[in-house]
RNA sequence: GGGCGGAUAGCUCAGUGGUUAGAGCGCCUGCCUUACAAGCAGGAGGUCAUAGGUUCAAUUCCUAUUCCGCCCA
């Protein structure tokens, strides 16, 4: 017979293969129980594969495909995201290459040009998933404003509208200049920015008496409407309630007090601008009567609109905000009242799609009241109802939600879900509605607008789990009652308030259900330089370039061996390369063994030697087993990898099949199918491509219709686990490895092919053909020999005249190490509170071991005297 | 400012209150030994960040410090 593997592992060539053959059906949940499902954290429509979402998928795929194996209904629901902000501005700068300027185009025609873009791009991603050999059905991804999902997000507004959830009102909010919209708190990246301290001199009224404020933002003092000092602060008590001028706009303003004010910040007296930083507007809640300015356009431009005082400033008209800080400080300058500058460190917000800096901004938005909305989750999150991997995250979104603060969801983009809020022109009737409106339900006008302002991306993305199961449609009770809640959901750490723990928040709402039992948040791979991962900064490194350098498996496996627990680690190709290297040890392991079939070897050995050492290695899959089914089920992915990969290569290859070149291939045959099998099945959620194409060549059938409990059934049933014959193979296995170093040096001294030894395996005389064969030496007898103790038995060396100098050396230091050992336990037995109060178990073992140090010592000191 | 995590071999990372702290890569020695040179057999390499404390025993637990990273405000 034909070998069936060839002899080179060919990734290329059999990943193609066996991608056709994943996909080739569609993968259809199948109601039944028991089920396994998860949800995908849907990609952005215009994102591309990278390094996260590749660990993310196959920490998911592993999952999905283990459950698979283990007979369950393994569905993953996957899709893309519309990423309204994201997309918004990946096809604007698309359209820019091809000279359309956004504002060269309606909001119709630039919303149609995104649908045309996302027609053309938007499923690249899941196509990509495809090289990953992801388990799910790609043909049916959901999006999320396909049509129905965009119902599901319209009857999800209109039902928290409804219930009293939602309000519309004037707020300070985050404000992007250049995006033109207002974003969420969790949208905004904090970094420390270099800037400068100014000192402002702000005139009394009524005397030439002034107070010196320190300001990060001075053109904004056009907006001031306070200035504000800490009540405790002795040095202003006398300012409290005096006017002060605002310089160059000739503004008078009160001094007031608020707990707010940082005495020791600058010179502890705080201008408040209500309309331009969130901390003013905080302090405006509670002195609404000071007012507040709105000084800015959109764009963050000074429109003189709104400023009483405008003659005054009329010179800075349609600056942006930069600008006018330059033009506004030489001004100061000027008249004398900067009274200095200093180097300031600080915090400044920035747009997390375009890094433009955030402008706080006073405008009309909604919002979701969140406070009620967290009480339950909350509870069932601290009940542990939902847990977190680590566990340490619980902690964290139970303090996100006990200090949550209202969500702005409105954002005035064109990309988007329309909030479905109608009002009526005739007789100002508001409603929210999820079927599309014409006339007003109270009065029967048709002249009724819709809001124009979209939803917040993670809006949509909070009903995700249960949109995505084609909630609020029939079709979902089906799904709900297999699926629902999922059990596993596996997310980067970055979104776990943005979309992770809303999700929990809709679904209680909505369904009165957890959407999920488990949180796995994994770690973040960053660039080898420990830099994070980024196309702009060019640190980024593709997932699909390494699939086609190292392959698919060899990727999956490498990211997963990188990444234990959730500590972030620098991505390191040594262990895709350690990946591949198994993979190939692997197909090499499988492919000896189809070439066994058909070669006798040159020695055979009494098979009831190969029955214990079968014995031993049925003992080690077995505890293999156990292990790997707790590391799974602990979402221990690093270990689950590990541990397979040490069994295949230093327990199955470096052992079992060397001693198996000693023996008749019928005497090994029955134990190799079963090893092989559960490797394989065992291998197959970290490495889908090679088992399948291994179990199809081997076995003729589709690995993923097999099942781990029935095999296991099946070796329980067929073999017996002989904890005598484990132990002892194991000790024969670890007395070649003691010996084997002083014979590699004696070999490389001499020229001789072999070293003479007298072993003494009293109990297991049997294994001695064994040890001869792997330690190069001879039964046989000189004058001279040292001794080395195993567990099986002693083994004496005897050494060649020439070599016996450079021996005693050897022994003399080994002695030495026996020595320091015996001294150290001899400390401790010495020591009284030792013998009182370590455990009996613990000082048994160390009696143990001193005695093996002593008779160590003891042989070997007759040695080196006798040599 | 508040919170969290990390510091272990040259590099990337595991791990542990109790024998001699491990892996992969890299390095050194010897091997193309009939599955595999993507390999085989060996070897060198560690004050487990620093200082205290708890303990019979600390790299492991506690406290402080330093450095690095992340989150929140």
């Amino acid at each position: 017979m034909a070998n069936v593997i060839d002899k080179v592992y060919n990734y290329r060539e059999l990943e193609k293969s066996v991608i056709e053959e994943f996909y080739s059906e569609p993968i259809k949940p199948g109601f039944r129980r028991p089920t396994f499902c998860i949800v995908i954290p849907p990609p952005n429509v215009t994102g591309s594969l990278h390094m996260g979402h590749a660990l993310n998928s196959t920490i998911q795929d592993f999952l999905i495909r283990y459950k698979l194996l283990r007979g369950f209904d393994s569905v993953w629901f996957i899709g893309t995201d519309h990423a309204g902000i994201a997309t918004q501005t990946v096809v604007e700068k698309h359209l820019l290459k091809q000279g359309i300027k956004r504002t060269d185009l309606s909001k119709e025609e630039f919303v149609q040009k995104i649908w045309e873009w996302k027609n053309e791009y938007g499923n690249i991603i899941l196509e990509q998933f495809k090289r990953l050999g992801i388990y799910a059905d790609i043909s049916s991804a959901r999006f999320t404003m396909d049509e129905l999902y965009s119902y599901a997000v319209k009857k999800a507004f209109v039902e928290l509208f409804n219930r009293g959830y939602v309000y519309k009102g004037k707020r300070v909010v985050n404000w992007c200049p250049r995006c033109l919209t207002s974003l969420s708190d969790l949208e905004v990246v904090h970094k420390p920015t270099k800037t400068k301290l100014w000192y402002v001199r702000y005139k009394l009224a009524d005397s030439d008496d002034y107070l010196v404020v320190a300001t990060t933002r001075p053109e904004t003092i056009i907006a001031d409407t306070a200035l504000a000092v800490n009540p405790k602060d002795s040095r202003y008590l006398n300012y409290v309630g005096k006017f002060v001028m605002v310089p160059i706009v000739n503004r008078a303003i009160p001094v007031i007090t608020s707990d707010q004010v940082d005495v020791s910040f600058g010179t502890g007296v705080l201008k408040v601008t209500p309309a331009h930083d969130f901390n003013d507007y905080k302090i405006y809640q509670k002195h609404k009567n000071i007012g507040i300015i709105n000084i800015f356009n959109p764009r963050g431009e000074l429109v003189l609109d709104n400023i009483p005082e405008r003659e005054n400033v009329s010179k800075y008209h349609g600056m942006d905000r930069f600008n006018l800080r330059e033009n506004f400080v030489k001004d100061l300058e000027s008249l004398g009242l900067l009274e200095k500058v200093e180097d300031y460190l600080s915090n400044i917000g920035y747009c997390y799609r375009c890094d433009t800096i955030i402008e706080p901004y006073y405008s009309d938005q909604w919002f979701i009241s969140m406070r009620e909305l967290v009480k339950k989750p909350l509870e069932l999150v601290k009940q542990d109802k939902i847990k977190f991997y680590p566990n340490s995250y619980k902690k964290v979104v139970i303090d996100w939600y006990e200090n949550i603060e209202d969500w702005c969801v409105s954002r005035q983009i064109f990309w988007g879900h329309k909030i479905p809020v109608y009002t009526c022109r005739s007789c100002q009737e508001m409603w929210a509605s999820e079927k599309d409106e014409y006339s007003c339900p109270k009065c029967g006008s048709k002249d009724i607008y819709q809001e124009e302002d979209v939803l917040d991306t993670w809006f949509s993305s909070a009903i995700w789990p249960f949109a995505v199961m084609y909630w609020p449609d029939k079709k979902f009770e089906e799904y709900k009652k297999y699926y629902y809640p999922t059990d596993v959901l596996t997310t980067a750490r970055e979104i776990v308030f943005l979309w992770v723990s809303r999700m929990i928040v809709m679904s209680v709402f909505f369904l009165d259900e957890i959407p999920f039992r488990d949180v796995i948040i994994h770690a973040v791979i960053l660039a080898p330089s420990g830099k994070r991962m980024s196309k702009s900064l060019g640190t980024g490194i593709d997932p699909l370039e390494l699939i086609d350098k190292y392959g698919a498996d060899a990727v999956r496996m490498g990211l997963i061996i990188q990444t234990a627990e959730s500590q972030d680690v620098k991505f390191s190709i040594e262990k895709i390369e350690m990946a591949g290297n198994f993979i190939n040890k692997l197909w090499n392991a499988i492919r000896y063994f189809e070439i066994r079939k058909n070669q006798k070897p040159n020695k055979i050995l009494d098979p009831r030697i190969i029955r214990r050492i079968n014995n031993w290695l049925i003992y080690e899959l077995t505890d293999l087993s156990c292990k790997l089914e707790n590391y799974a089920n602990e979402y221990r992915f690093f270990d689950y990898c590990m541990s397979l990969y040490h069994f295949v290569w230093n327990v199955f290859c470096d052992w079992y099949i060397e001693f198996s070149k000693l023996f008749d291939y019928s005497e090994i045959e029955k134990t190799v199918d079963i090893v092989i099998k559960s490797i394989l099945l065992y291998l197959h959620p970290i490495i889908p491509f090679v088992t399948s194409y291994l179990y199809r060549k081997l076995y003729n059938q589709d690995i993923t219709q097999e099942d781990v409990n029935r095999l296991n059934e099946f070796l329980k049933r067929e073999f017996v686990y002989n904890k005598k014959d484990y132990e002892d193979i194991k000790n024969l296995i670890n007395s070649i490895k003691e010996v084997r170093p002083f014979v590699n040096e004696i070999l490389q001294l001499g020229f001789q092919n072999s070293v003479k030894v007298k072993v003494n395996f009293q109990e297991a005389q049997e294994l001695l053909e064994i040890f001869y064969n792997f330690t190069k030496t001879i039964e046989g007898q000189g004058t001279k020999s040292f001794v080395i103790k195993t567990n099986l038995g002693n083994v004496n060396i005897y050494l060649e005249e020439e070599t016996i100098s450079k021996y005693k050396e050897l022994l003399r230091k080994k002695m030495n190490e026996i020595n320091n050992n015996i001294r150290r336990i001899e400390n401790l037995f010495a020591n009284k509170d030792f013998i009182e109060k370590a455990d009996k178990e613990v000082i048994k073992n160390y009696s143990i071991e001193l005695q093996r140090y002593r008779d160590l010592l003891e042989i070997n000191s007759r040695i080196l005297e006798e040599l």
